[in-house]
Order: structure tokens, then C-alpha cells, then sequence
RNA sequence: GGAAGGGUGUCCGAGUGGUCGAAGGAAACGGUCUUGAAAACCGUCGUGCCAGCAAUGGUACCGUGGGUUCGAAUCCCACCCCUUCCGCCA
């Protein structure tokens, strides 16, 4: 959430930002409850300190009846207001946390994901000499995707992954895990950006995939909550990405400057309903309710927190350079960033079977807002969070698939996996 | 699933209903000593909120919520969480 205090020196920026958000919030009636909420502060605190100070009065003496009478009068009054105080500070808390974030001033300002912003295009998109098939045709036809079984077994948008498929996404894993903790590779990163930052490796993790209530909440992702998996017998929902557990992993923590920037490279299984949308993208895997991705999460300082994202999105540009997947860079504008969010990049792969860039990466920087509802700090303020996805392995084989496929129905595998997957030049 | 124990400040840990924002220790920070370091000694050392330009003052916080009381870390009730043992199990 924002800072109460920065939303009471700047009511119409927040107004007006909110509102390139698309989020309808009434900044005038929350500054009105928050007048009222200081109001009724006052006037608590002033009858508890003469409660305070008649019981110092009766210290290790009985108290005469007179005072005690006066307490009563005095708890009476208190217990009064405070009643007052907490209807207030309910609605004033429940307005507060419906202000998004405010996006940095480079964000276009746009009304739908439509009007995210192309930044760069890199490589040409993929040319044959033959009608290029969709990931679905070439992997169903070698038996790699089998959603007939698995829609039997678990419902629609699952799907049952085999063969050789398996091994190109426990070769992408591999391959990205060992890249992400390379010292090397990062510093030639950081170099050839510019960018002020450390080249501390990342820590792979296999984090828990459920999380807590108040714990999604506090990380501002648990909406929408149709979207959500929750299993009512624990009260835990199945994480939708391994951000909502990485994120949240020091909540409630102090961190110390030598440990920034803290940078994770988590591996998980999401979960997502998928609600709404139906009947779309109903083709291969590319909505299932279960996917599988790397995710990197760091937790850097203010000065420090864009060059991060800035790393990040340059980090997914190098994997996609490195696996020879043509792809756009898209900055996304004020609609399409999300509400904790204060920038955010996509990166759609060229998918030469759907004949158009689809979106295959993301990459969100989150300032101090985040940190504020988890009580995340480091030792010189709050915290700035980056999310982002280092391969969302099923769009990443469905790229791979469709930019490699042959005449023949079969899928050259890419120069730096082969190693990884027993030196097979073609699957 | 059965049984037991426990949640106090950065950490460990004490705490008869008023003298407890809270002993003691550790860590951290500053200093003395030392060529330097260690040790020793001295000092500092929680957070939120409200008011204030500030100094500062006030208030709240001992898992969470409620209750008893003139007064609650301390008593009562409910809930949450963690740990351990047994059982089951990849």
C-alpha cells in the first residue's frame, strides 16, 4: 500500500494516477476517513493518558473510592471512542489497500494492454520453405502432449507432458539454473547494459506451493480470487506463480544492506483457475491450470531497484538471445502493469505456428509498496521488490518447438541445450 | 489421526495484577586501552501511530481477538501458529 502520509501531500497525483490505472478510488472520501481517524486518535490517547495518570496516582496504595469511581468513569469513556476509532480505522484500511501503486513516469498511459508500448524487436521472425505447423500438430503427433488422458484424469487445461518434451524442459531448467548462478554471465550482462548493480548469483530454490491467506493478501496477489485454487479444508490457496511464495519469503524481516540485493531463482509448479477464459487459447498448452516456471525475485534498495529490473529484463533478453528465439520487448503500460506494480516489460516470443508474437516473459518492479504490507525492511527503509520470469517453460518449449520444427514433423533442439539433453541435435 | 509442550525486544532468555517498555546475557554500534587486533572496561542500543519545523511530548505494542479490573505480559475465554513424541507415509 502507499504511504498515508505521501497520499495526504499528493491527494490528486495519487487521484490521477490511480485512475490511469483504471482503478476507481476516492481519494477525497479516504483522506475524509483518515481526518476523522485522527480525530478520534486524539481524543483516545488524551483519556488514556489521564487514566495513565491516575492509576500512577494509586501505585502500591489502595485507591480511595473516589478514584476508582473516576476510573470507571474514565474506562467507560475510552472503551467508548475506542469503539468509534476501530469503525473508523476499518473502512479507512479497507479504502487504503484499493489504492494501487503509483507508476513511475515513464510508464505509458494507456486504457488496455493494447496500448503497451513496443520498445524493440529482436531477430527476424522465423522464415521456411514449408507451411510451419502449430506446437500442437507437431507435438501431439509425436505423442509429447496428451490432453484427452489428462482431461479424463483432471479436467479440462490439463495435459499430460512425455517423451522427449520432459527432457527439453528439464534441459531449459538445467541450462537456465547454471547460466543464473554464474558470475560470469551476469557481469557480462551488467557490463554490456550499464548497469549499477551487483553480480551476486542467484539462489536456486524449490519453494512451497501453497500459501496462507493473510500471506497472498499482504503480497497483494491473492486477486482475483476466481482465478485462485484454495483448498477450504486447510485454508491455503496453491500458489499462482512462485513469486507469491518467493516474494513473501521474508516477510515480516529486517534485512541487512550486505545481504542486499537478496536474488532467488525459484522453480515451481502454478496453479491458475483461469476463469473467463474460456474457449480461448484452447489450442497445445498455452493456458493450462497447471505450468511450470522459473522465477527470479530479488529484493534490492531504493537506488538500486530499477538498475535491478533493468537486470532482470536484460537477463531474459540474453536466455532468449542464447536459445535464438526472435522476440519483442513491450512496456507495458499503466493498464497492464498490474495494481502493486510501478513498471513492468513483457517479452513476447515470435511463434512461427500462430504467425504472431505471444507473450512468454514478464517483468514487474514494485517499489516500496509491496514491501509496506509485509513489513519488509532492510536496514535503511523499506525494501523494493523485482519479479520475473526467467522461463515459463511451456511457452518457452511451445517457442522452441514452432521456430525449430522441420519439414519432417521433428524439432532441431537448440545449440546450448543439446549438451544438456545427451548431445541430441534434433528430438 | 493420538498425546504433550511452547509463543516476551535483532537473537537467547527472566518475569508475585500496580515499582514492567519490560531483568540478565549475546550480537551490533561508539569510545578507552593497544603499534594493530583480540580481550577487558565504559557508553549507546525496539517499533508503529498522533501532535510538532524541530527538540520533544503523548499513546500503543510481551502470538491474535475478546473478557475481568480503578489498573493486565501477568487472571479468564476463544482462536492462530510453532515444536516434540507416537501412528501413517514419498
Amino acid at each position: 500500500m502507499l504511504d498515508i502520509q505521501f497520499i495526504r501531500d499528493n491527494a490528486d497525483l495519487v487521484q490521477e494516477k490511480s485512475k490511469q490505472k483504471g482503478y476507481e478510488v476516492d481519494i477525497q472520501q479516504l483522506l475524509g476517513f483518515d481526518k476523522e481517524r485522527r480525530e478520534l486518535i486524539g481524543k483516545v490517547e488524551e483519556l488514556r493518558q489521564q487514566r495513565n495518570e491516575l492509576t500512577a496516582q494509586t501505585k502500591g496504595v489502595k485507591p480511595s473510592d473516589e478514584q476508582i469511581a473516576k476510573g470507571r468513569e474514565l474506562r467507560d469513556k475510552v472503551t467508548d471512542f475506542e469503539h468509534k476509532l476501530a469503525a473508523i480505522e476499518k473502512e479507512y484500511e479497507v479504502l487504503l489497500k484499493t489504492v494501487p501503486n503509483m507508476s513511475l513516469s515513464d510508464v505509458p498511459i494507456g486504457k488496455s494492454e493494447d496500448e503497451n508500448q513496443e520498445v524493440k524487436k529482436q531477430g527476424e521472425p522465423t522464415k521456411f520453405d514449408f507451411e510451419p505447423k502449430s506446437h500442437a500438430e507437431i507435438a501431439e503427433a509425436k505423442g509429447w502432449i496428451d490432453k484427452e488422458r489428462a482431461a479424463k484424469v483432471a479436467g479440462s487445461r490439463f495435459a499430460y507432458l512425455k517423451g522427449d518434451l520432459v527432457k527439453l524442459q528439464f534441459a531449459i531448467i538445467q541450462f537456465t539454473i547454471d547460466k543464473l548462478t554464474d558470475t560470469e554471465f551476469l557481469d557480462a550482462i551488467i557490463k554490456e547494459n550499464n548497469l549499477q548493480v551487483s553480480n551476486k548469483p542467484f539462489t536456486p530454490v524449490l519453494p512451497p506451493y501453497m500459501i496462507r491467506t493473510e500471506v497472498y493478501d499482504a503480497m497483494d496477489r491473492l486477486e482475483p480470487r476466481e482465478d485462485r485454487y484454495k483448498l477450504d479444508q486447510d485454508d491455503v490457496w496453491l500458489q499462482g506463480s512462485a513469486e507469491h511464495v518467493l516474494g513473501s519469503m521474508h516477510m515480516r524481516e529486517g534485512i541487512d544492506d550486505k545481504d542486499l540485493p537478496v536474488r532467488y531463482l525459484g522453480y515451481a509448479t502454478s496453479f491458475r483457475r483461469e476463469a473467463g477464459s474460456y474457449g480461448k487459447d484452447t489450442e497445445g498448452i498455452f493456458r493450462m491450470h497447471q505450468f511450470d516456471k522459473l522465477e527470479m525475485e530479488s529484493i534490492t534498495d531504493e537506488n538500486t531497484g530499477l538498475d535491478e529490473h533493468k537486470l532482470l529484463v536484460a537477463i531474459q533478453e540474453k536466455l532468449m538471445q542464447e536459445l535464438k528465439i526472435p522476440y519483442r520487448l513491450l512496456e507495458k503500460c499503466t493498464a497492464d502493469i498490474g495494481k502493486p506494480n510501478a513498471k513492468g516489460m513483457d517479452i513476447d516470443a515470435w511463434l512461427p505456428g500462430q504467425n504472431q508474437y505471444r507473450e512468454t516473459h514478464t517483468a514487474d518492479y514494485m517499489t516500496d509498496y509491496q514491501s509496506r504490507r509485509m513489513n519488509l525492511l532492510y536496514s535503511k527503509g523499506l525494501a523494493h521488490t523485482n519479479d520475473a520470469t526467467a522461463f515459463a517453460l511451456g511457452r518457452t518449449m511451445i517457442a522452441i518447438i514452432e521456430n525449430y520444427q522441420t519439414a519432417e514433423g521433428n524439432v532441431n533442439v537448440p545449440e546450448v541445450l543439446q549438451a544438456y539433453i545427451g548431445g541430441k541435435t534434433q528430438i
